[in-house]
RNA sequence: GGGCGAUUAGCUCAGUUGGUUAGAGUGCAGCGUUGACAUCGCUGAGGCCGUAGGUUCGAAUCCUUCAUCGCCCACCA
């Protein structure tokens, strides 16, 4: 037999260096980017969420993105295949407007691409105006800026520890993200999935496009109620109360509920709006809240979505005012849909109005209300207005309140496959299980079919032209659809089949398409972007559906929705068969972290401080769904577990044998380790197949540190390394050994550094190959003959040699103090137990001789002489 | 207004299908060690298990009410 020697360890364990070395081996022996398709072992795949490349990286990412990693590293090791991209998200308006600013330059359709766009920049350089260029180019200025971002993003992921397959890296903005996005859209619309429309829809005016409901967010913003006084036809008056007297010009009507007694008499009579002296009907409806404002209100071309609805409803005429910039319009009283009482007047008060934006129209119309020159008799504003704050609609990215206009728009329809969709999510597992109430919620929710067109320069653009007729009117019911062996093609540059570019915008030729998808419409394939759909051989069939979704729980209604959305209309299937839901990262003081409170905790520090094994044993400590904090306390717990697993490691492998052989575990309480160690296991192994991470994690270290460290390792270290007892010695040996390997493995997806540092200690030199704990087997339970052995020899050993520390103590004497006779006290049941390890029990003890006494009290007690 | 979650020791959280005296880590206080240990061990203090009802032989656990906190959504005249 021969045995390990001490000259293989390091004497102290410095984390930066070790993780650093680490690390570099993983990339230089690519031991985690080796995806087999065609493996015959069972694929795990991950359906892996790539963050913006533009953004920032903080604490938050750390914590989820090494959620995944734990499962992935416990699948792999069960023998799985594992398919774990990584994708970086460089679409959308943060990266546009980095690269507008890093180049000086414009993204404009309208331009013709060029071959040296940087040598172009470098021109326009001394210019204060900003560079056109094409669309095409912009695409090349932002693989420029964010390869950058992604290498940052890259080195952080590497240094915790991802075990991604970077063989299998993308970026959003590449070829075959934007084909694919194209050919979604292309498979959508042949299915009728699709379809565009002139119709009232969200409109940002600061970033000048259209939104989708998902993009939303309500801000409670300071408002008045302004009272002001309208006349029936007859002259009977009445105060309607409006937030937007600005939208005076576009009143299309008036609305009370038909119960009021109020206003019961006007229903069905037409007023006269002050000002602009329109006529416009009164009628009833039961959406009007009786208590609010005057219980009495105007109807605009579009105030809000219940506008929308009253004008569908009540067939009301449109008077669209604002313009998409969000200011006011050119229009004409007196011409026809502006018949007015007196269009003069009408005119000359629109014209203080005309070309402003709607705070600045909203302070002329008050003003213009309030001046009783403008009146017969009294002014029409009533009083003063009352202020009051009320939740406004923005664009989350905005800081300009959404208005509504009627503009072209390609939807994606949805209102009538809520059950279906709803249905998909029922098939998928959701961790935790009550995430899927806030699919179904928003799901049920739904108010609007999903708007997919953007008014941006800066995306994947939909691959499509319009026919035109003799006078240049496109054909909207009748795109040009690309052909899919064409793509990724861009319409603006892209001749389409039959046509050649001098058709261009000519009577009777075509025009592309200018707008850009919705960047969630490009985002909501990666599974198939990950899967190559369609593109290399069956490789989607084969990781599809994936087995992991994970992702954090605001996203909830955009990613997973939308991604369940795309994968139901273009495979009828289910994009993965389980949503793994990480919470947030909150401060200390349970705030939510974000750059603008200046609260964001960055990971490099930490992971400097405490290595990134106690940075992941902190996110490991998270049940999914639960928010967790910032808690430095929790890192310095982390960092005390891996230097107890390296103290540790070294005293059993210190004179260890070097080949296990479980025949030569012979001694009751090595048996009994082993079989706690096999019902930890069991529920160890339960928990992590559950993406119970944090449970797991949790019994591993009751076990390690309860038993294994502070008692086993105590009862068994005078047997197996001061004294030379023969097969008892070899017994103990073998038993350190075998079980502390099977920990390290269990710790492995926990703090990966740690555990192959010391593995390599055993291994790493034994042959050239690189042997990583990492694609060792997940332990199984040990088969031993047990005999008459259960867990009670070491948990009633431990419980004897908790008494003879109790009683050391109690004596003022130090724990390792030689002692003459110790007595333990047991009940007669534990006595044939007691016996079997007693030897052990004494040398731990230090005492030269040992005695049991029973008696019938409960519980175990020493005496010592 | 609708939905979801949380409420257990100073702090962070466990508590399995209801079952003795409610646990862990951390922090605090005291003592003892420092021969695998940037340690470790022992001891101690500290809980009306958010509130009020109910079911039950028995409730932190099941039901109902309310309160507080957080999140998602809706309303936005």
């Amino acid at each position: 037999m021969n045995y390990i020697s001490e000259d293989i360890f390091p004497k102290n364990y410095k984390h930066l260096d070790v993780e650093k070395k680490i690390v570099q081996e993983w990339d230089k022996e690519n031991i985690y980017s080796n995806f087999n398709p065609d493996s015959k072992k069972k694929i795990f795949s991950v359906d892996t969420p790539p963050p913006t490349a533009s953004g920032y990286l903080h604490i938050g990412h750390v914590f989820s993105y090494s959620h995944q990693d734990f499962i992935v590293r416990f699948r792999r090791m069960m023998g799985e295949e594992i398919f774990y991209p990584m994708g970086w998200d460089d679409n959308g308006l943060p990266t546009e407007r980095r690269v507008q600013d890093y180049f000086n330059v414009k993204c404009d359709p309208e331009e013709k691409s060029v071959e040296n766009i940087l040598e172009k920049i470098k021109e326009n350089k001394k210019s204060s105006s900003a560079l056109k260029v094409s669309r095409n180019n912009f695409i090349e200025l932002c693989h420029i800026v964010t390869t950058e971002d992604e290498k940052v993003f890259k080195e952080l992921f590497m240094k915790i520890a991802l075990s991604v397959d970077w063989n299998h890296e993308y970026t959003t903005i590449q070829d075959l993200p934007r084909e694919l996005a194209q050919k979604s859209f292309i498979d959508l619309y042949e299915k009728g999935f699709v379809y565009n429309t002139d119709s009232p829809s969200l409109w940002d005016p600061e970033f000048q496009t259209a939104v989708a409901q998902a993009e939303i967010e309500d801000r409670e913003m300071p408002g008045a109620f302004h009272d002001i006084r309208f006349e029936t036809e007859s002259g009977e008056s009445f105060n309607i109360s409006t937030t937007r007297p600005e939208l005076l010009a576009a009143c299309v009507g008036v609305a009370a509920h038909p119960k009021d007694k109020r206003f019961k008499h006007l229903i069905g009579k037409n007023a006269i709006t002050p000002l602009f002296g329109i006529k416009v009907p009164i009628f009833g409806s039961e959406l009007v809240d009786m208590e609010k404002g005057t219980g009495i209100l105007m109807v605009c071309t579009f105030g809000d979505n219940v506008d929308v609805q009253w004008w569908q409803e009540n067939n009301l005429d449109t008077r669209i005012i604002v313009n998409k910039y969000g200011r006011l319009d050119e229009v004409n009283f007196g011409s026809e849909g502006w018949e007015s009482k007196s269009p003069e007047k009408a005119n000359i008060y629109y014209s203080r109005i005309l070309g402003k934006n709607l705070k600045q129209a909203k302070s002329e119309i008050v003003d213009m209300l309030s001046n009783k020159d403008n009146f017969e008799n009294e002014p029409a504003l009533i009083g003063k207005p009352k202020e009051i704050t009320h939740s406004v609609r923005f664009y989350e990215r905005s800081k300009t309140p959404l208005e509504i206009l009627s503009t072209r728009q390609w939807f994606v329809k949805l209102m009538d496959k809520k059950e279906l969709l709803i249905e998909k999510s029922n098939q998928i597992d959701w961790h935790p299980d009550f995430m899927r109430k806030r699919f179904e919620n928003w799901t049920e929710n739904l108010q609007l079919d999903w708007c997919i067109s953007r008014q941006r320069f800066f995306g994947v653009p939909f691959p499509l032209w319009y026919k035109l007729d003799q006078s240049s009117k496109p054909d909207y019911n009748n795109p040009i659809v690309a052909d899919i062996s064409d793509l990724p093609i861009d319409p603006t540059e892209d001749t389409p089949l039959g046509y050649s570019e001098s058709d261009r915008g000519k009577p009777n030729g075509f025009i592309g398409e200018k707008d850009v998808f919705d960047t969630w419409f490009t985002s909501s394939l990666t599974p198939q972007i990950g899967g190559k759909w369609d593109k290399n051989d069956n490789f989607l069939d084969k990781v599809f559906p994936y087995d992991i979704r994970p992702q954090s729980h605001e996203i909830i209604r955009t990613w997973a929705f939308y991604t369940v959305v795309k994968s139901a209309l273009h495979h009828n299937d289910i994009p993965w068969k389980n949503v793994i839901i990480s919470g947030w990262v909150l401060d200390p003081d349970r705030k939510k972290m974000s750059k603008s409170k200046g609260n964001v905790v960055v990971p490099n520090d930490l992971i400097e401080t405490y290595g990134a094994d106690a940075v992941r044993y902190w996110a490991a400590n998270a049940r999914l769904g639960s928010d967790t904090a910032n808690d430095e306390q929790i890192f310095k717990v982390g960092k005390k577990l891996v230097v107890k697993l390296f103290n540790a490691s070294k005293f059993v492998l210190n004179g260890a044998p070097e080949s296990i052989d479980i025949k030569n575990i012979t001694e009751p309480l090595d048996l009994s380790l082993i079989y706690l160690f096999n019902e930890y296991l069991g529920q160890i192994t339960k928990n992590m197949e559950n993406f119970q991470f944090s449970d797991a994690l949790n019994k591993l270290e009751d076990f390690f540190w309860n038993y294994f460290t502070d008692n086993y390792i105590e009862l068994v270290k005078n047997r197996s390394k001061f004294n030379d007892y023969g097969q008892k010695t070899l017994s103990g040996l073998t038993t350190l050994r075998l079980v502390l390997e099977n920990l390290l493995k269990l710790f492995a997806p926990f703090t990966p550094m740690i555990t192959e540092e010391i593995w390599g200690w055993v291994y790493r030199n034994k042959n050239s190959n690189y042997k990583s704990i990492h694609f060792e087997k997940w332990p199984e339970k040990l088969n031993l003959d047990f005999k008459d052995i259960s867990s009670e020899a070491l948990i009633i050993a431990r419980e004897a040699i908790g008494a003879v520390r109790k009683e050391k103590t109690n004596m003022g004497l130090s724990l390792g103090a030689e002692v003459k006779e110790v007595t333990i006290i047991a009940n007669k049941d534990l006595q044939s137990v007691l016996s079997k390890v007693i030897d052990d029990i004494k040398d731990a003890s230090r005492s030269q001789s040992i005695i049991i006494k029973t008696d019938s009290q409960e519980g175990i007690r020493a005496s010592i002489d």
